[in-house]
RNA sequence: GGGCCGUUAACUCAGUCGGUAGAGUAUCUGCCUUUUAAGCAGAGAGUCGCAGGUUCGAUCCCUGCACGGCCCA
């Protein structure tokens, strides 16, 4: 017995061709009038595209040679009682598409295809790490202080505590709580929750993955994001040599590697003192179109200038390394040059994958990093991070030296299947509620 | 938040220089025992996104709104 969904019918009389869809894929079957009874052929005759039947039967090569099943008997299943999409255009109009993605999915092999790649991508990642010692945990999506990155949160309330809760930006300061416990290798793959714009690119809740590896520091997790990435592209893509939207895009390792200031020069073509001057820094982001407060630190605006001059035309694996301390209030300082950290981020097709560093685990340090945050949250910077006590307690405990990284799994994905928009690696992405009827 | 584009039958799309709409698919009926976008003949199916305005008359022109897409901030 085999069941599926009638996703074509041909039907010529006293005999019927139809094709069934299962989450293995399509077969044809070859309905008879004298093989399965005129009365039954009467009630089969029925059945609509869309119905989901059981067969009987055996299998035969019809003339065109097509491995068919020939139907001893039929059955219905479930009854449809809407029309599919037109089986030639299928069904374009992406805002049906999203909006019921289970048609999608029926009518759509693209749709399928990309969740699969999804699921495999995702396991992929946990045997990757898995086989490394590390492993997965659970942290607080409800946080009564959102950390672990700058971004603004949605707020929920507790009725039983009243209190004022958070769905979490990022786990990254309960994951480190762990190493200080002694979990010295572990990773969360789940949802983060941004309040900020819907974009191809953004989604208010997506999926993260975030590690933590004591006694590694950022240039070993370099090479360990260089490893799992051509691998999961040898695996999901067969070859390290990919295609995004037209373009080449080679992730056969090593990657390019450069500093945060170099890049600004090299491929954002500034001099030193056109991005060290705070002054001319400022004027520049303002005359490229960026708003530039008043109170802004010097990092913040050669961030800016990083997004515009040089990360769209990150287009091949860059890994950019060394940012500013001003924004990277989590990240150990660079020993040489405390004004940087031994923090990076990897680009590929302009876009940051990931996000990396030597985690900063001197209490002192962290608590003066927090203060200056608080200070720049109270200038009016809503995305500032705020001051964590217990988190700093923690690191009063000892947290080992530690290479922590992020990768955002939803713009991987992109990546792996060549779809232009998050939304179509999101089974169910967030829009507008329907005004209608239906 | 700004700009541009879209919204017509369940789906994919035409269309009306303003006179209340068509095709193919799907559905229903009839014919058809190897088809695969099967074929032939016929039928039903639309608040032309919503609300105003202009007009004798609006799906079409104007304004606003909603939803969606792309780009920008």
């Amino acid at each position: 017995m085999v069941a599926g969904r009638i996703v074509a019918l041909r039907s010529f009389g006293k005999v019927t061709f139809f094709h069934i869809q299962d989450h293995s894929g399509k077969i044809q079957v070859y309905a008879q009038r004298d093989l399965i009874g005129p009365e039954n052929y009467k009630i089969f005759k029925k059945y609509d595209i869309g119905d989901i039947v059981g067969v009987k039967g055996g299998l035969f090569r019809t003339k065109t040679g097509e491995l068919t099943l020939k139907a001893e008997h039929i059955e219905l299943v479930t009854k449809s009682m809407r029309p599919l999409p037109e089986k030639y255009h299928g069904l374009k109009d992406v805002e049906t598409r999203y909006r019921q993605r289970y048609v999608d999915l029926i009518v759509n092999p693209r749709a399928r295809e990309i969740f699969i790649k999804r699921t495999k991508i995702v396991r992929f990642i946990r045997n990757f790490l898995d086989a490394r010692g590390f492993m997965e945990v659970e942290t607080p999506m409800m946080q009564p202080i959102p950390g672990g990155a700058t971004a603004r949160p949605f707020e929920t309330h507790h009725n039983a505590l009243d209190m004022k809760l958070y769905l979490r930006i990022a786990p990254e300061l309960y994951l480190k709580r762990l190493l200080v416990g002694g979990f010295e290798r572990v990773y969360e793959i789940n949802r983060n929750f941004r309040n900020e714009g819907i974009s191809t690119q953004h989604n208010p809740e997506f999926t993260m993955l975030e590690f933590y590896m004591a006694y590694a520091d950022f240039h070993m997790l370099m090479e360990l994001t260089e490893e799992l990435f051509s691998r999961l592209a040898q695996e999901i893509c067969g070859s390290t040599r990919i295609t995004y939207q037209g373009q080449e895009v080679d992730l056969t390792p090593p990657w390019n590697k450069l500093s945060f200031y170099e890049s600004l020069e090299k491929i954002g073509g500034l001099k030193p003192e056109e991005y060290q001057d705070y002054d001319r820094a400022r004027e520049l982001v303002q005359k490229l179109g960026e708003n530039a407060q008043v109170g802004e630190k010097l990092g913040k605006l050669q961030a800016k200038l990083f997004d515009i001059l040089v990360e769209p035309k990150l287009v091949q694996p860059h890994f950019i390394y060394h940012y500013p301390t001003d924004i990277s209030p989590l990240s150990r300082k660079n020993e040489q040059d405390p004004t940087i950290t031994d923090r990076f981020e990897l680009f590929i097709t302009g876009r940051e994958m990931a996000n990396a560093f030597s985690e900063l685990n001197d209490p002192f340090d962290q608590r003066a990093r927090f203060e200056e945050q608080v200070r720049e949250k109270e200038a009016g910077d809503d995305e500032a991070h705020r001051m964590d006590e217990d988190y700093i307690r923690a690191l009063e405990y000892g947290m080992p030296p530690a290479g922590g990284e992020g990768i955002g799994i939803d713009r991987l994905v992109m990546l792996l299947t060549d779809s232009p928009s998050i939304r179509e690696v999101i089974l169910f992405p967030l829009l507008r509620p329907e005004v209608t009827t239906a």
